[in-house]
DNA sequence: ACAAGTCAGTTGGAAAATCAAACTCACTCG
DNA sequence: CGAGTGAGTTTGATTTTCCAACTGACTTGT
């Protein structure tokens, strides 16, 4: 009763895109992770920072925490005051923010004067981003579908 | 009055990466992009394929036609038609995609099935960032903070 | 000692964004 | 003629976000 055309009205693609948009794409979480990345830990800091209302912000890093890609770190004991930090999942985000920033730098030509980003070499952010495996640089259409899986082809890296 | 210390009751840090999410951090919008990428261009299949409301997508999609991330062409007369297509801007957020698919494939392990990526060579997504000018691998925390540029350093590309 | 400040949140109510489904309009196809 | 397609628009509910004030447990300055 089901051939494999059959499309169940159609739902909406289900790939790691949209995954890891649930967890990184909600409103100021990779600002938070900017700031973790940026050596900035605490909670009023990282608030400021973004700009994020506070009662959001805790919800965000409820969720970062839940998802693994951060820790609280208590720093101390009375009254208890933790800290933000990343867990290896959450350093590994900084190939995004990297290529946001990237883009943003070379699309974003208006006025406003903003902050800029550099390789700790000192030299103007450019990445390139390459295919491990062939050595060959991206270009824009060399993405493409793979096929559905449950857990990543092979080594699942246990964290921290 | 105004020492170079004076930070005026500490305003959100306005960064290219701000800026980069102000563009393409909204609800749907990267979603929009992952689909024109992948070669569909036509309101209903993106909205299917995405998940997002129509009206809410007709917002998104006017937006990044407005920031020139993407162009409408018109591809019928009677009734007007149009089809959405990246423009060069939109064809450089490949690498925030790809890196997006590469972290969500490495840490969203859990049963769910998902579409995959893979480099048009034919190998799984396994993208490396490195600095054009160094050449080095960029790792968690070479990502660091330049000057206040407002107009990034060198040669404005021109559109198409 | 007491007031003021720091820090990590909570709380409550208003404002904005999103959602889903139905509806429109201009066609095309059988 | 009737059904279907395609790109929206409309409507009203639901969900998020925003903002400012408040709390509780301290620490620091005078």
């Amino acid at each position: 009763m089901n051939r494999p055309t059959d499309k169940a009205v159609d739902a909406p693609r289900a790939c790691f895109i949209a995954a890891g948009l649930d967890v990184l794409g909600e409103r100021w979480a990779l600002l938070a992770l900017r700031e973790m990345s940026l050596g900035v830990h605490r909670f009023d800091q990282i608030a400021r920072n973004t700009g994020a209302s506070r009662d959001i912000l805790v919800g965000r890093l409820r969720t970062l925490e839940n998802q693994g890609v951060i820790e609280r770190v208590q720093y101390s004991e009375r009254p208890p005051r933790y800290e933000y930090h990343l867990t290896t999942s959450g350093a590994e985000v900084a190939p995004i923010l990297i290529s946001l920033a990237a883009w943003s730098s070379t699309w974003m030509r208006d006025e406003t004067p903003r902050a800029s980003y550099r390789h700790s070499c000192g030299a103007d952010l450019k990445p390139v981003v390459s295919c491990a495996e062939c050595g060959e640089e991206f270009t824009p259409g060399s993405l493409m579908l793979g096929p559905l899986v449950s857990a990543a082809g092979t080594d699942p890296p246990s964290d921290q």
